[in-house]
DNA sequence: CCTCTGTTTGACTTTCTTTGACTTTAACTA
DNA sequence: TAGTTAAAGTCAAAGAAAGTCAAACAGAGG
């Protein structure tokens, strides 16, 4: 049960509590020496337990100086958002993603203005992909912004 | 996080924020000494952090006596971002987009947690398009945000 | 024993930073 | 005015991170 992915989990999330902003940040190398594992089991852990659908946000920067930051929206605090997460899952069409952002407006989560924000970003003349990954791609935008909102009450 | 470039930006916008006139004269070898980096260092910073796609109008003197003058550019607003437009054009990478962002904050056209939002629907991770067309998408999305903000003011 | 799923690793890539050698320009001085 | 000196500019190479991806590996269930 203890493989270094979890462990390593466990340490960043421990690191979160300990932050009073709720996000951290950490060097990749310096991170992996520590826990003498390669630098791209770090990538893993990230992706596999610090995902956006878990209420995540990851970002990062390559060169000298460079490092990972990590923040977190605490979705079970809001059983409500994290109701919509889940709705809205790994995609969706436009319609759905348009009631949605009206429904974070009317419960006063956002702004008028927000809202025709995202919607201006969720619109299909926006996201010009290819067919079938259209609504992949506005899911992940949405629930993104969705975060962004979260961490910026 | 501590790169050099990051702490002479902030230094040189400290010098701003109490320069009176937005304006303000450094010299290159000073600040090299200073901050104990080579000259051209400078030249990094001022070329990456104040370029005029970030606001900044940087003129210089060589020779004897010579130095550097950083301004804060000051235009007004509807010119402003008519110009990001067509700087965006169809396509834009994520650098690129997150300064326009800035710089609508800066401007004071959109707010701080709008501009979180547009940051986060404009992320590489929100734009997950497995094909070479991201940076097309993006510029969609941006241009779109940016009309909404518009029609929202 | 085989397969499936999740983990671990390492080689290679991309991005951003730092440095130093060399160039250009301006001012001063004999 | 020519020569010297004191700036700043340029550019490419080296360095310092993080990212990607596929192959190897491990363990659980059938």
């Amino acid at each position: 049960m203890s493989n270094i992915s979890d462990i390593i989990e466990v340490f960043i999330k421990e690191l979160l509590e300990d932050a009073s902003n709720q996000s951290v940040e950490i060097q990749r190398n310096e991170l992996a020496s520590y826990f003498k594992c390669s630098p791209s089991q770090i990538n893993y852990v990230l992706t596999t337990r610090f995902s956006m659908d878990r209420g995540f946000i990851v970002e990062s920067r390559r060169g000298g100086g460079g490092c990972i930051k990590i923040a977190q929206m605490d979705i079970e605090k809001d059983r409500y958002v994290e109701g919509l997460f889940i709705e809205i899952g790994n995609s969706i069409n436009h319609l759905k993603g348009v009631q949605i952002i009206e429904l974070l407006h009317q419960k006063g989560i956002i702004s008028g203005r927000e809202k025709e924000i995202m919607n201006a970003a969720i619109s299909d003349r926006s996201i010009q992909s290819p067919f079938d990954i259209k609504n992949e791609v506005r899911a992940n935008i949405l629930k993104s912004m969705m975060l962004a909102v979260y961490r910026n009450e």
